[in-house]
DNA sequence: AGAGTCTTCCAAAGCGCTTTGGTGATTTTG
DNA sequence: CAAAATCACCAAAGCGCTTTGGAAGACTCT
């Protein structure tokens, strides 16, 4: 059933039955009725590919999604998922995932812009000065920015989290605790989340005089056994750290095995804080001692992107406009005062 | 640049330009060399948008994605997708995810058939009699399932594991270490993996005069805090296990905490192996004790399913074939003899 | 009553590609 | 050497929508 079909069968023409069916004013309420009423008993539904060659409009959002034989997709690609999918599905908005070399990401997105495949796209893992938004914004497609890039002589929309301020707080708050060597196990210092983590920390400890000294941060790719090597090289120094700050749960899992494999415990000889972006299968609070957090959903942030996405393809979002969300911090058994 | 144009500047039609670009036979060699040339020359790349129209062919795969807010999409799913991503970039393949309600979502099927949103679709975590499968079997729209269904009077191609060999061989070596009482921590009984690990495990019992009790399975959605409830349960009961056989390394990781709580040993107290999908950021070797497992990349099937799902698309593949790929048996610290 | 203004509809022109159904020119064939 | 086959190309008709540029009729206003 198409629109030809559809418009004979009303005896009206396409034009009115299309314009009926998007809405515009120039129509009879009382033939638009009709014409909905038939649309819906028929199970009339527009070729999305005519109307996308005729307007443009795909009602998708897109997605470079770096691949190669050596690169991993982050596992919270899959929870940041179900919130852009929770809420795209409700708006009818599918999303493209476009495969791409990693390290040649640029021809992927001229080519989705070029050929229209998507009304919008969203960046992740964001790096200062990164290459992709300054592509993107110039290409003038509708994005968001999921996380911060930083350097540019333009602004552009993005939804954060206040990674400065959670590990400001965490640092804090283990300071006050009487710890005076903190170390940070970081996640790929080259993003932007990680900077802001790390300086976070430094200002709490400048704050009371202390400092972050360079062979007390580590900065891996986030993996189970990423996080066991930096705890281990850590504590095994002379001046090993009474107190971790840790970017992901993942790698906490590694930071608590080493702990246990030097005969050590938490929070007895070593405090510990990881940053938890709150998945379904894998709890700070169910650790062996429960984890300390600073916490913050990814999956409301898929949410919140999608939502922002959808309103930046129909208008209702415009500018460069950014949000950032603040972080909790959860106190749990992992944290207690510095050895004496 | 559109093909009007460039056709235009060739002095050459439409017609002409279109099949040299497309390799049909009927244009002279010197010709087609000079239409490729100067395409390149001057960057031209056909609308899909038009090519689709005309065609019907898109040049994406689709894959219904089940949300909702109680729904967690599996943390496997990104590990198939580099995979599937992998393969799918250098074919010039996009993936189109749909979310769907995870209780309709027929409807979506049915809508990205009816408006040729792809060109095929894979099937995920299938159960037995799934009407996914049989509902893409009777739309026609060229499909590959990752997993087996089971149950019905077609068959459909699909690209799986052989689950029931896996645990049959893990069960199998326990039999032979001695252990008398096994138990399984399995994931969701619903999808047919679960039920061939279950099988597997039954034989291998079986072939030993043996039987796997009822209190001795547990069938949960593989997260860790799952994983260590039913550790906890099956250890503190009179006749606890003394291996357990688990279908996920997430579920394992609760598991070992729930043992050593309970102040048992593995292997002393409890022998282990777990399935091992093959994550990069959590690895089998790197538990405290070396868990061994049945280990079967699900990245590869990923990449296999893009490429089966290419060859069909492009009519080189064609029929119901099913493939059952082996699994290995690593066999690591995790397992020894039974407690006398 | 005639001019202007809405209201409501329509015919037809795109959007940019593929594909059908030819048409001359050249080569092959009996 | 005429007939048949082949080659290399083209004009135009779709694919199914949206949108432009009217146009007919109803209504308002002076």
């Amino acid at each position: 059933m198409n629109l030809k079909q559809l418009s004979h069968m009303l005896a009206l023409s396409q034009t009115t039955v299309s314009r009926a069916l998007n809405g515009y004013p120039e129509v009879n309420e009382e033939t638009r009725r009709r014409v909905v009423d038939a649309a819906k008993r028929q199970g009339y539904r527009p070729n999305p590919s005519a109307r996308r060659l005729a307007t443009g409009k795909t009602g998708m959002i897109g997605y470079v999604l770096p691949t190669g034989t050596t690169v991993d997709i982050d596992p919270h690609f899959v929870e940041f998922l179900s919130g852009l999918g929770d809420y795209a599905r409700s708006h009818e908005l599918d999303l493209v995932l476009s495969p791409a070399d990693a390290d040649d990401q640029e021809t992927t997105y001229r080519r989705i812009v070029a050929n229209r495949q998507v009304d919008a796209v969203y960046i992740s893992s964001p790096r200062p000065a990164d290459r992709r938004v300054a592509l993107v914004n110039t290409l003038g497609i509708p994005f968001i920015v999921h996380g911060r890039s930083e350097g540019f002589d333009f602004d552009y929309p993005f939804t954060d989290i206040d990674n400065e301020g959670a590990f400001h707080e965490a640092a804090r708050l283990l300071v006050q605790l009487g710890h005076r060597r903190l170390a940070l196990i970081n996640g790929d210092d080259r993003e932007t989340f990680a900077i802001h983590r790390e300086r976070g920390v430094r200002r709490a400890l400048a704050a009371s005089g202390l400092m972050l000294s360079e062979q007390h941060v580590c900065s891996l790719t986030m993996t189970e056994e990423n996080g066991y090597r930096a705890a281990r090289r850590l504590l095994e120094q002379s001046d090993a750290p009474t107190a971790i700050a840790c970017s992901s749960l993942i790698m906490a899992l590694g930071v608590v095995r080493a702990v246990r494999d030097l005969g050590l415990t938490i929070p007895g000889d070593l405090s510990l804080i990881a940053h938890d972006d709150v998945f379904p299968w894998l709890k700070p609070e169910n650790f062996s001692v429960p984890l300390s957090t600073t916490r913050s959903s990814i999956r409301l942030a898929g949410a919140r992107i999608a939502e922002r996405l959808a309103a930046r393809i129909s208008g209702l979002e415009e500018g460069a406009r950014g949000e950032v969300w603040p972080v909790d911090l959860v106190v749990r058994g992992s944290v207690a005062g510095a050895p004496a």
